[in-house]
DNA sequence: GAAACTTTTGCACACGCTTGCAAAATGCGT
DNA sequence: ACGCATTTTGCAAGCGTGTGCAAAAGTTTC
């Protein structure tokens, strides 16, 4: 029931070698000769012998440990993030850590905190919620550190970003393509970087075209906030002919709302474009055209930074795409705009 | 940038006291005058100095490794319970390590091990999936397993089971209220055990009426099975007038399907009750009735179990009731069946 | 067969911490 | 001031592993 770990040293004596033996056949890479390493690996076998990661940590730098920092992981977006990069990481051979922000309260530093006692070798922040000093923190006792669509102006991290700008200039012209004239665009009263970006993208391509943009901020990025946009936005005297929303979710509670709360038909009155892709947008009752989070490159891109030794990571940030998926809440032929 | 970690014997250093009283100083209960622990805690500020668990973890019995072992993470359900979790274990102290068991392959088994590697306290299965011999062999390791919604008739985890036949008999009873005489079932091919419950007991219950019950069972528990089934169902001649879905997310996509391929009016023409109360449920273009997944009871109940000393793990097992969530896809009074 | 060389092996120390044990310090009653 | 009980403290021995170093074993060359 208790303390029944095997240890090298029982290995050791069954296979009739020294425990360093048997540490080395499990290092690759070290020097053993090839009939103890099949000996010593046979006796572990028989004995149930795995190797203690927390020692080992202890005596080499890499613990093999990386932190996920996330929030609102049970939003479809975070979730699918998270479950890309747990399977990842874990393809990887490493092991996944979660650290919940969900409360912005000092739990979450302290949270923090326990990923640099376990030696973790990197931490991936895919929540805008960590204090930066605690990154910081982190950055100096030699982690590693992903930021996922945050603008912290700090150096070290590898910092992946989206192109908000870009995506938000591909969706003023779908609408104009569509014949739309009266835009708004919905948002949250987060103001996260990249929703911000997003807006300030959608405004500055508009005004490019002359077209004045109505700009509504409701609570988070979620349904229910959607709902309370359509509200503002429906009830006004000239109501937009397309809707920008800053994310799938809020997207889906606006339809919803402007839909069964405003007699309102999707595309042919309005036209409504989303963003994230996740799996509800494609739901037959919603068909949205939205942009996909380039989920993969995220992960791959993490992964292949944490993977590159130290001192070569020449490269600090990286931008990747939001690419449109057509569907059915913008009129107009589906077709790629670049 | 390398090693700059501070121990404890600079913090001793600086504090003018042996390693032991730092250590002793971090150890709550350890025998220490509030003098020296006060002198320990400022020079450990001033040094930024954090107690390494790894090392701390192969002294002590405990390492306050949780770890969580889950498939399809990103299923709003699952997602859900995740973030609770990690949320709770965070608040009492533990760190939660995720084990992605989405690929079946030997990669699981491996992710598993790699959870005794780290001399995780405990593991949580939130999954189908893991192998019977590998539970068995954290159970030997020592480590304390929780198994929820699986029925391994394994001794010395702890099991968390839903009253599923309870729910499936409830349902019935709710139909039969709405005047429904034609009822259907709507399931997977998963074939787990909690999801064969609330087949074979909503059988039982309609038979106990004389009520014949049509049973389907395509792919996944996801959406496109959920339209998968109104296709089949809808399409026959005698169609019937309530169905109970596994699960939400079937639930949605039979009631799109139903909906807008068949014209279906719910729950005027058809009455449908889902599982689990995933948030997609209460959005205003469904407003499923379903029975709700009593996720914090859940997670309470394994954390309490959990904090038990190991030899006072009197109770083995514990039956959550998911209770019915009325909204308006059945038809009736919105009154609790009890 | 001996010398020069390469590979393999074992010793011993390090990693950063906990903890039993005995010594030192403190408190208390007389 | 003294003896005794009670904390507090430091020493040292672990926990299970990696790894430098030198000795041992094996291989090649002349």
């Amino acid at each position: 029931m208790s303390k029944s770990f095997v240890s090298a040293n029982d290995v050791a004596r069954h296979a009739g070698v020294s425990r360093s033996a048997v540490s080395r056949a499990f290092t690759p890479g070290a020097s053993v000769s090839e009939d103890t390493r099949k000996r010593v690996m046979n006796s572990a076998q028989i004995l149930g012998y795995h190797v203690n990661q927390l020692a080992r940590g202890l005596m080499r730098s890499e613990s093999g440990i990386v932190c996920l920092v996330v929030s609102e992981m049970d939003t479809p977006y975070r979730a699918q993030l998270v479950r890309a990069f747990s399977h990842e990481l874990q393809k990887a051979g490493k092991i996944s850590m979660l650290i919940n922000t969900d409360r912005s309260d000092s739990g979450v530093d302290a949270a923090l905190r326990q990923t640099l006692n376990y030696r973790a070798d990197a931490s991936i922040l895919l929540s805008g919620l960590p204090d930066k000093a605690i990154t910081k923190l982190c950055l100096d006792s030699g982690q590693r550190i992903v930021l996922i669509n945050r603008d912290d102006n700090i150096n070290g991290p590898f910092h992946i970003n989206l192109n908000d700008h870009q995506a938000a200039k591909v969706a003023v012209n779908a609408f104009l393509r569509a014949g739309c004239r009266a835009l708004a665009f919905v948002n949250s009263e987060v103001g996260t970087p990249s929703l911000m970006a997003r807006e300030n993208g959608f405004l500055a391509a508009a005004a490019s075209f002359g077209l004045n943009v109505t700009v509504t901020r409701h609570g988070n990025t979620v349904y229910e906030s959607g709902r309370h946009a359509a509200h503002s936005l429906l009830t006004s005297f000239d109501r937009p002919d397309a809707v920008f929303c800053v994310n799938d979710l809020m997207a889906l509670g606006f339809i919803d709302s402007a839909r069964q709360d405003f007699g309102v038909r999707i595309p042919e009155d309005l036209c409504v474009i989303g963003f994230d892709d996740i799996e509800q947008a494609s739901w037959s009752s919603y068909e949205l055209t939205t942009f996909a989070q380039p989920i993969d490159q995220i992960v791959q891109a993490s992964l292949l930074w944490l993977s590159e030794a130290a001192d070569t990571q020449n490269v600090k940030s990286q931008t990747f795409n939001a690419p449109l998926v057509w569907r059915k809440t913008v009129r107009g032929n589906h077709q790629q705009v670049s």
